[in-house]
DNA sequence: ATCAATTGATTAACTGGTTAGTTAAATTAT
DNA sequence: ATAATTTAACTAACCAGTTAATCAATTGAT
């Protein structure tokens, strides 16, 4: 019971390895999906035995649910942070969207792994993942109505639907970054570079701003008081985190 | 060369088959992504041995790459249309706004293929796709890019930069159908519904046009005048349709 | 404290079903 | 006939999942 700083006990090495593997996993998955995915990809770069995937999850899928359950739990609940009732209502919409762009950026395996569940979903059910989702997503949505329909009463948002700014804010957002590499085949520029990020990232608060208040002047005020607020978290380099995901050690 | 009605020439039978297949793999790798497609159940449900897709296609990957590109090719052209000169430079962006809603309503297979391509195109390279999809998009992008400078030289638009601009129109609704089928375990009603797809529809041309113009209110106006103008197109039944995707006939 | 016995963690090697791709023979239109 | 089209049957590789054995930490009886 005293040991804590150097020693390897027993579940305590146990628990390394399989965080380990999840972090693999997050990765793998996220990659190539999950039928894309290959579990001695998984051991390989997890520096296990592909055996101790199913000693600690019971199959591909089990391991794969685990994997995205992982990423979203970290996510939603970081995300909940910007709804502080401190804020006025409008600017608690700017702030969600703003952390929504930054989460996507740091947190690229969410992004993947969240398109790629949004593909899976359509063709018939994806085992437990629903009731993950339903869980971690309801609370948020909820808040994002909240603030929409507090807004309009109290005058500082035009009167619309909830739901279609809820669209809004996400859309263009997560179509940036779905899109991007796409896009770069049709562009002038590298839209994962440092100056296109940061341009997309005001832009986007911007607009909103532009769109959903009563005063639009006030909103753009707003949106760049918010922006001067939430200054762009720094990512090392995510061209070359992004091509680096293929390059993984093949084992042997 | 006399033959077209009811002949059956030889080349006219093969190309038959060959569309028989495409249609099969399109169905397939829009539903079960590139490595979850199989090749036997693609065979299978056009009805054509297994053989015949690699004697008019080199391979998966090669059938995948007609698939895309057969798709591709019927939106694009269709989506220029609506960026005739007799419009103003507003309405065109508004109008072009509409098409890409109506198109993912009425091609789900596009959006569906899109999808996955641009998470492919996160890790490493996607074949010939790459330059498959430059030749497709540039003209549009350009087109795009040309309608909102247009209106910000005469006044129309707000001084923006053309490209946020693009990807406040594509994001919302990319991401509205992208979402949909998750969006549903958290949400009171089935976003496939018709009143719902009605309702996002509009939504996402008056949220354009208070966002996009000098003068919000014209923006407004032009926007339901575009909505009269553009009736939702004719869907027998999305949810249908979705859910019949994963019920395919098993081959023997 | 010492050392079996026990329990948990990890591995090498294997298995069986699946699937992309091939081949050689049969069919069909001209 | 003959060249293009279509097929049935096959194969080689792959890959998710298993098994039986090994290794290392913990327990507890002395």
């Amino acid at each position: 019971m005293i040991s804590k700083t150097k020693t390897r006990t027993r579940d305590d090495r146990a628990d390394r390895t399989q965080k380990k593997i999840l972090r693999a996993a997050v990765q793998e998955f996220s990659t190539h999906g999950l039928s894309g995915a290959r579990t001695d990809r998984i051991a390989g770069s997890a520096k296990v035995n592909k055996a101790l995937l199913y000693y600690y999850f019971k199959n591909k899928q089990g391991l794969y649910a685990a994997a995205v359950e992982a990423v979203a739990a970290r996510v939603v609940e970081n995300a909940l942070a910007e709804f502080d009732r401190k804020y006025s209502a409008g600017e608690r919409l700017l702030r969600s969207a703003l952390n929504h762009f930054d989460r996507i950026l740091t947190q690229r395996e969410f992004q993947s792994l969240m398109q790629q569940e949004m593909v899976r979903f359509r063709s018939g059910k994806s085992g437990s993942i629903p009731v993950l989702f339903r869980a971690a997503f309801t609370p948020l949505i909820a808040k994002m109505r909240e603030a929409t329909e507090d807004g309009i009463r109290n005058g500082e948002i035009c009167q619309m639907d909830w739901l279609q700014v809820m669209y809004s804010i996400f859309g263009a957002n997560v179509f940036y970054f779905l899109s991007a590499p796409m896009m770069e085949l049709a562009l002038p520029f590298r839209p994962f570079g440092p100056k296109a990020l940061k341009l997309r990232r005001e832009a986007a608060v911007q607009f909103l701003g532009a769109a959903l208040f009563t005063d639009r002047a006030a909103g753009m005020r707003l949106a760049n008081r918010v922006l001067r607020d939430m200054p762009m978290p720094r990512v090392k380099n995510v061209q070359a985190r992004i091509e680096n995901f293929h390059a993984r050690r093949r084992p042997l």
